[in-house]
RNA sequence: GGGUCGAUGCCCGAGUGGCUAAAGGGGAUGGACUGUAAAUCCAUUGGCUUACGCCUACGGAGGUUCGAAUCCUCCUCGGCCCA
């Protein structure tokens, strides 16, 4: 009986997985705690320099909420140490050092936003700080540690070996990441890390330190990286390819509809809870239109986020605005004068624009509609009325006030 | 420490004295088509000026020249090779 439980538990939470380091061991322990009544110390770093979360993070934040679910314990790591380095998984290497107020408040908007995924109640989550351990370590400490790799594996890290290959630099303390976000694992006993297939080496890396340290391994659950809305990138802040948690409704569906066909089953599967013979359906065009498909997925995620009404709301909106090319429901309010000026002018006033060039440009392309009628000479003079409309490409709107 | 090569617009990358606001590609944006998909086609892609022009830009600071991304000097950063 027990045992057939252990295997159900193995078999949700390796849904979606990459990999999952390793299996025989993930159901040893979830038997153990089971048997200990004791929960599973389930580890998550987070970065707090960049502490919006958009859905590639939510792919591996679902996974830790089922952890939670099955009564573990999340335990979330804030990486203010580690960031005095910065992940060599990102192209960057030194980043500025945050100060301990920025890296709070940081770390505050993270749980904010983690919290729409995560269990936040006291007994579910465990929050601490990397610099708690890593602060305090002394030269002879962090020699030891280096001495537990060489620099062969070392450049067996991806990055590493492709930078290296490239001829690009690489810091003798870019080393050290691995080392300081695996000695997490020691210090706070996980049982369990989870992280994006970008982070397997680091989290592998963890394991080791722990069998070291004379600690029973965590286990390593890796999760696919999400692709971003071009397709092909990673889903990042930076490269602008994302939906964020806090996205309004409106853009999180409209973002959605926007992502080529060919990524649906992969959202489907890391974003929502559908099962896998159901994707295949909808994602088959024979079977399903893939408008249709998209339209339901975008329902879906809104709904994580929103509640079903929100989504039927966004869904409604983006049929009126797109399909039917009407105007949306609500639109900023920008207050201006209203003496006559010109439309670069006028396009500027509403944020719509960033330049008058810019603005030219979109006139004489013909994206620029005030009150639906086509501008197309840049050097037409406006007369701002209340509640006129102003539009450029098919996104963008603003709705005047005069002041 | 020595030698050598390199740093160009959002990114990659051409350009070795004037024809260079700077080829080409990518990306992005606007338009056509459409399902805000893909593919395709057209256009735009430093700033300001109702466009005549002006200003700022090729790692940084000086210099040579009528004229410099291009030549010289110093500096900063990086690659590679030797030690």
């Amino acid at each position: 009986m027990m045992t057939n439980n252990i295997a159900e538990q193995v078999k949700l939470l390796k849904r979606g997985t990459v990999e999952v380091f390793r299996e025989d061991e993930l159901a040893q322990r979830l038997a153990e705690a089971a048997k200990e009544g004791r929960q599973l110390r389930a580890k998550l770093g987070m970065d707090p320099t960049a502490p919006d979360i958009h859905l590639g993070h939510t792919v591996v934040l679902r996974k830790l909420r089922q952890f939670q679910d099955l009564g573990h314990k999340a335990v979330l790591i804030i990486g203010d140490y580690t960031a005095r380095i910065g992940d060599p998984t990102g192209q960057n290497t030194t980043r500025p050092m945050l100060s301990p107020e920025q890296i709070k408040q940081n770390a505050q908007t993270y749980f904010e936003q983690a919290g729409k995924i995560l269990d936040m109640s006291p007994d579910k989550v465990e929050v601490r700080y990397n610099s708690e351990w890593l602060a305090d370590l002394r030269l002879a400490d962090i020699i030891k540690l280096t001495a537990s790799m060489t620099v062969a594996r070392m450049l067996e890290r991806d990055t590493f070996e492709i930078r290296y290959k490239k001829g690009e630099p690489i810091g003798v303390h870019e080393f050290l990441y691995p080392l300081m976000q695996g000695f997490d694992s020691v210090a706070i006993k996980s049982d369990v890390e989870l992280g994006g297939t970008d982070q397997t080496y680091n989290n592998l890396v963890g394991r080791d330190l722990q069998k070291i340290d004379g600690q029973k391994p965590q286990i390593v659950i890796t999760m696919p990286i999400l692709v971003g809305l071009d397709g092909v990138l990673k889903m990042s802040k930076s490269k602008g390819n994302y939906i964020g948690v806090t996205d309004s409704p409106t853009d999180m569906f409209g973002k959605t509809m926007s992502i080529p066909d060919a990524l649906m089953e992969n959202y489907y599967t890391l974003l929502t809870d559908i099962p896998a013979d159901e994707i295949k359906v909808l994602c088959d065009a024979a079977k399903t239109h893939p408008k249709e498909a998209k339209v339901r997925l975008g329902k879906l995620i809104v709904k994580q986020f929103y509640g079903v009404e929100a989504a039927e709301t966004a869904a409604a909106e983006f049929e009126r605005v797109f399909a039917q090319n009407q105007l949306p429901d609500d639109m900023p309010e920008v207050p201006v004068a209203a003496e006559p000026m010109m439309v670069s002018k006028l396009l500027m006033q509403c944020g719509l624009v960033a330049t008058g060039g810019e603005a030219r440009r979109m006139c004489i392309q013909g994206g620029v509609r005030i009150n639906d009628e086509r501008i197309a000479d840049p050097s037409t003079q406006i007369a701002p009325v209340e509640g006129m409309v102003v539009q450029v490409g098919k996104r963008k709107f603003a709705k005047l006030k005069i002041k």
